[in-house]
DNA sequence: ACTAATATCAGTAATAGTTACTAGTTTTAA
DNA sequence: TTAAAACTAGTAACTATTACTGATATTAGT
């Protein structure tokens, strides 16, 4: 797969590296057309896949039934809020011991493991 | 809510209880046909939903796009094998401490999580 | 710089999974 | 027995995402 420079790439990848709130697909289509009035909903999707192929963003699924893309790919856990949606970075330490906690009886090999919390974010906890 | 009695349910709720392979709405609505051959997929779909509500299955979001259904309600934690897709139950203990963990540096409030893991199944792993 | 190869683009159509609507059918409480 | 309401099959609609198409932009080699 033999890249080309893209400024629509760019600009997707400039924008995700602004936010630290995981933007759907659709966040990024919509910022980005203020740079990029006439840029098609399919680049977007076609370009923040081929990033996260890369490694250069995260695809992050937490069961809301749309994709997010965080600039930040270094291992971190995300916290999603029940009220608001919003999907917050948690500051803590990796915990590679689970996987072993749950291979004990697992006949299989485990890599890794998905983790998100959830419970309601600060603002939304104060509000209540 | 007032609920009524229905055969297609019954059939749903009956079928699911047999399998331990936590089947998609599509792999219930193949087998639920051979009891009634004119069911809908939107019955399916529906009664699946209806029974999550009220907490007699559970609807299981691993990431693949698809949800997955378990007539086995009690907490525990899923492996997704990498190769085949197959979720798999584990043989673990909870692990609600980790909430805590996750809670130590964050101003909301954590009610909980979800966790699965993923690499290769049995199965996958000896024929590699 | 020029050009050819090809990655990328905008626009649109297609797909998958799921939910919503509708008119007719079952269930059940009175 | 009956009538209200939950339920059904069938179908249309919706959402998120991917695939297709002909035109455009980028880049490596001359």
């Amino acid at each position: 797969m033999n890249l080309k420079h893209s400024k629509q790439r760019d600009c997707i990848m400039e924008f995700l590296s602004t936010r630290k709130d995981h933007p759907t697909a659709d966040t990024v289509y919509m910022n980005v057309r203020q740079t990029f009035p006439n840029i098609s909903l399919g680049t977007v999707y076609r370009n923040l896949t081929l990033l996260a192929d890369i490694g250069e963003i995260a695809r992050i699924r937490v069961g809301d039934g749309v994709d997010h893309f965080d600039a930040d790919t270094s291992p971190h856990y995300h916290f999603i809020c029940k009220e608001c949606g919003s999907v917050i970075d948690l500051d803590m330490e990796d915990m590679a011991y689970i996987n072993e906690t749950a291979g004990k009886h697992f006949d299989g090999c485990i890599e890794g493991h998905f983790t998100y919390f959830y419970g309601k974010c600060g603002n939304c906890f104060t509000k209540s």
